[in-house]
DNA sequence: TAGATTGTTAATCGATTAACAATC
DNA sequence: TAGATTGTTAATCGATTAACAATC
């Protein structure tokens, strides 16, 4: 795997997209597929396709396409797939409860290791097969257990403190969902979701399909 | 608002962040900002602010900046936020129960309508003071109510079906939460979310802080 | 070998940043 | 008026697309 330049977040934002329609494609039993192929598939052009994978080395064959199976297990590697990285998850509200049960953390080759809250009512209960623990004893569960990812599903008021506080036992990546964003940290990594804005981009889009249609209309 | 050329993508994505911003500094009672001081805030640049902005028209003023407040509902009305879009909800399993939780529907300018599931246990209970409806009766709801917006949390297997359906009542807006992406339709307007996709870009960016760890080690 | 399709270079296009005149 | 900061043009930078020689 080569890494001569840094990889642009452009193209990094689109391997996940890759890996998603590789693993279908092995599903669905294809060996081989060809850059223009997939690239019909996936609405983006073959010229694109090729030139960011070759970020990170020659993939495929000439003549023949790429391997569906070897591809996707490059893309595996270039994301830290097959790092077996560990997550705690902070928060068992609605969103982390279901930010648990729909990621297959194992078929992703991540580890999900505990789940942590500080509601009484909750501590103890079980969430995909794991008893949701006592957010007080994190520091020792992350003494012991050494997980480098936290998925935070927190309040927002109480985001910073419980990040400052991760870190201070080792945590050295972020999964942010609170309304507030974590901003970048030296040597940490950081990602905030925000589902809100998705609702906002489709509002935009739909307001844009209206106002052409309008026109149309009025032609 | 000018519209001449049409605007790019980019500045599409950056504007609900924009929004969230603005809602937060007013929330703090903030009444100017000028785009440098926002920029340092939002770790961006402030010429890109001021160009992203300028595609919609001026709405600052120099030697002041601009009114958090005025600036604010430009960029809801550029969102379409004042459109009073309304939405229904398809799909009350885990998914849809932390959206239509978290979502505050209302204070974005949307209208939640209805919620709906074809589970007969989840049909008839209560869910952000809605009641669960069977899926069988959408198409006179949406007849009666005329939603623009559905938002899929359903099954991936159903999620095309459900869409082509939903479509044919006159739904065109989408945000699809299942796992398989809606293609883009002509006159529809489509957002996809895929929360995993989030979870491995974190695992990219961890892997490659400990890269430069480790190669700072090894000097 | 002939055909197909890659990897890669070059050309184009678009987005970001810098700079500054306009103006509040 | 002087100072600040915008709106906007120009310069730079980067990303995408096109083209094609290399090669399986």
């Amino acid at each position: 795997m080569k890494m001569e330049k840094k990889v642009s977040v452009s193209v990094i934002n689109r391997l996940p997209r890759y890996y998603r329609y590789l693993t279908d494609l092995l599903a669905a039993g294809v060996e081989r597929i060809s850059s223009k192929e997939l690239s019909e598939k996936m609405q983006v052009t073959a010229s694109q396709i090729r030139q960011d994978l070759n970020c990170f080395g020659g993939f495929g064959q000439q003549g023949y396409g790429y391997n569906v199976k070897s591809l996707r297990s490059e893309i595996a590697k270039i994301l830290g797939l097959d790092q077996g990285y560990t997550a705690v998850l902070v928060g068992a509200g609605n969103m982390g409860r279901t930010f648990a049960t729909n990621t297959k953390f194992e078929s992703r080759g991540f580890r999900l290791a505990g789940i942590f809250d500080s509601d009484p009512k909750k501590i103890g209960t079980e969430l995909v097969g794991h008893t949701i623990r006592d957010y007080k004893e994190i520091a020792a569960f992350i003494r012991d257990e050494k997980p480098e990812m936290a998925i935070l599903t927190v309040p927002k008021d109480a985001m910073h403190a419980v990040a400052e506080e991760l870190i201070s036992y080792g945590i050295r990546a972020f999964l942010n969902f609170s309304y507030t964003e974590l901003s970048d940290i030296e040597n940490i990594a950081v990602e905030n979701v925000h589902l809100s804005d998705s609702l906002m981009r489709l509002s935009y889009k739909l307001l844009e399909h209206d106002r052409s249609r309008k026109a149309k209309e009025e032609e």
